[in-house]
DNA sequence: ATTATATCCTACTATTCCCATAGGAACAAA
DNA sequence: TTTGTTCCTATGGGAATAGTAGGATATAAT
């Protein structure tokens, strides 16, 4: 049970973008040549984030994306679920899909569980968190100790 | 990102056969039928749990499936990761496989941090607490209410 | 104006994984 | 001997993933 890259890649171009806020807008090619994927696909992801206005893009040369909103107002649940989908390990959740035996589902009070913690994780951070991060490895050069 | 039918007819088959330990083999036909899935299918994911010595079989009319050790100990994570894999979101994981990014990756926190949460849950929680659910339920007569 | 560089839009596809189905062999209790 | 189990292996449809592909449209720089 792995997230999938779609997800992956979002999530790293918004941190990416974060950068850039509030006026600099950085190009998917730039993106996608740091971090070694695809371009195009990368162009599918962010249509996603476009339409749901997490970002916004500016065409032309010197074009490229920007975040739409301000680091901190942009919970990190927000791009997981736009990419991912619902933060729900399993179909039969109160309130989404029905299970006629989940009245006797032993299981069932796990899954929420589960879905629950990562839900308030990810309901907790913001892409600011991200900007931190990134500014926190880019100060220690990208090596890989500890203090 | 929803967990596999696997895991989840798994994580409920062992549910069931708690109700029968030590002593009382109970046949994947008659899982099946009270959860009404396939048999057949049934049999590919007990043979993971029993390879893994998770539960054991007796052939036979009369015969079955069951608990290999007590519900106490036998931690959910243990059934989770023969059936769904290791709880890791991403590949790139610290002592798993590598990714050459990894050292500026400003997103793998978050990916650590909620495998993390989910490994927690799943250590912590045995077969026991599955058994002890189902008994709470079939006490209120599968009814949804809560005292 | 022209050109280069972006985003934007839509279609297509290879591969993989999930979720079984299927058929029978080995075994044991009644 | 019959019946009901587990055990073992092979096969396959369908959906999702992870792209590839080709151009249309917009705009800044030249």
């Amino acid at each position: 049970m792995q997230i999938s890259t779609k997800t992956r890649y979002g999530m790293r171009a918004i941190a990416d973008l974060a950068e850039g806020y509030p006026d600099r807008a950085i190009s998917l090619r730039e993106i996608a040549k740091r971090q070694r994927i695809s371009h195009k696909y990368l162009e599918q992801v962010a249509a996603v984030l476009k339409s749901a206005g997490v970002v916004r893009s500016v065409r032309g040369p010197t074009g490229g994306y920007l975040l739409a909103r301000r680091p901190g107002a942009i919970p990190l649940r927000e791009i997981f679920e736009l990419l991912e989908g619902p933060v729900e390990l399993v179909p039969c959740t109160p309130g989404g899909e029905r299970c006629d035996l989940e009245a006797q589902c032993p299981t069932q009070w796990l899954w929420s569980e589960l879905s629950q913690a990562m839900a308030t994780i990810l309901g907790d951070r913001t892409v600011q968190d991200l900007l931190d991060r990134a500014r926190e490895l880019k100060g220690r050069g990208g090596l890989d100790y500890v203090i």
